[in-house]
RNA sequence: GGCCAGGUAGCUCAGUUGGUAGAGCAGCGGACUGAAAAUCCGCGUGUCGGUGGUUCGAUUCCGCCCCUGGCCA
């Protein structure tokens, strides 16, 4: 017999922010013996909780959660952490004869998950620091030029003015003194055995969305997310340059809270920074393979997942 | 009611010494290998407020009308 983890697809709920992914899969979980792991890279922060539209205290009573609250908001999380995390999170929610759901948006993460990544060097803060310092010092076109001497076929495929992939790429030949695509060629980390069953969750008119979106941050104004952010200011050891203050709403709730932004243009530029996030969503979705795509509240949609956790859940129980 | 300043892309505005116009933002499309809710790339036709006139030709000059803001009554 094989190892049913390998052999058992897994089901991704995927959709862009606002969408409607959360609910679902708790309207499943009310009927099937299920286990939710996150699939989203702004939920792993543990203090961001109302603008990241993080289930709460009781949905995560009612249903078990994996990949909430993994790291501090001064902490950093990572594509290749979150493959980890995630495959242990199956392996025992499969243990404990449950059927794992992989709901979220954060496009990289699913790819990681299902197609494994190469195995290369973890961030390196203090050749990250000094990257940093040659950056601000002779601009990103000087670091791509010394990027091209290193690795010209890194160089080739990373743009001139995309700072954050140039200081990758000459960290991980600084960490190694070996090329990034060299290693790309070289060692994989696992993906997926089975691919995945994926059903997407995604207003067809953007409008709706947009719409959504709108409703949504006025909803975490109202639950006050002026406030969390506030209480995140006062901590002290936080600033805009963390991963966690980069998310959507923070930075900009940020600014109003540290007066550079009234209330008006902190809600404006946050929902426009939401639109823009879910259009970049969107184009990941667009790419996926064989997924199954579904208006919102879809009665559809809630058959069509429910049968695919019984098949896996029978699965389970004839396995175990 | 009078005077002044405006009315150009979804928004804020530039411009055309008369040959039908272009920036920023928004929006749309795309890329994506330990920061990814990040970081980047690409995409600009719109009754130039309306109407009449001058002109080969008017968004541009002139008249009238409408609208907005300010000042005066």
């Amino acid at each position: 017999m094989t190892n049913p983890e390998q052999e058992q697809p897994l089901v991704f709920v995927m959709g862009p922010t606002g969408a409607g992914k959360s609910r679902l899969a708790l309207a499943v979980a009310a009927r099937l013996p299920v286990e939710i792991v996150s699939v989203d890279s702004a939920l792993v922060y543990r203090g961001l909780d109302i603008g990241t539209a993080k289930p709460t205290p009781p949905e995560r009573a009612a249903v078990r959660h994996h990949l909430l609250d993994v790291v501090d908001a001064a902490g950093r999380y990572s594509a290749a952490q979150f493959r980890s995390d995630a495959r242990t999170a199956v392996a025992a929610i499969r243990a404990r004869g449950r059927v794992p759901l992989l709901v979220g948006g954060t496009g990289l993460y699913f790819r990681a998950l299902e197609h494994g990544l190469a195995d290369l060097p973890d961030a390196d803060p203090a050749v990250r620091a000094d990257l940093a310092d040659d950056l601000a010092r002779h601009g990103s076109a000087a670091l791509h030029a010394r990027l091209a001497a290193l690795d010209p076929a890194a160089a080739a495929r990373i743009h001139p003015r995309d700072p954050q992939r140039i200081l990758r790429a000459l960290e991980v030949h600084a960490v190694t003194g070996r090329a990034l695509t060299t290693l790309w060629d070289e060692r994989r980390l696992a993906g997926l055995a089975q691919p995945p069953h994926k059903l997407v969750v995604a207003p067809a008119v953007r409008a709706n969305l947009h719409a959504a979106i709108v409703r949504r941050f006025d909803l975490m104004l109202a639950r006050g997310f002026v406030n969390e952010v506030r209480a995140l200011a006062v901590r002290g050891d936080l600033d805009p340059a963390c991963a966690a203050l980069r998310t959507v709403g923070y930075r900009e709730v940020w600014r109003h809270v540290h007066g550079e932004l009234d209330g008006a243009q902190m809600r404006e530029r946050a929902i426009v920074a939401t639109r823009q996030l879910a259009k970049r969503q969107l184009t990941w979705l667009r790419r996926e393979h064989g997924a199954q795509w579904f208006e919102p509240d879809a009665p559809a949609l809630l058959d069509r997942l429910l049968r695919l956790v019984e098949v896996a859940a029978r699965f389970q129980s004839r396995s175990n």
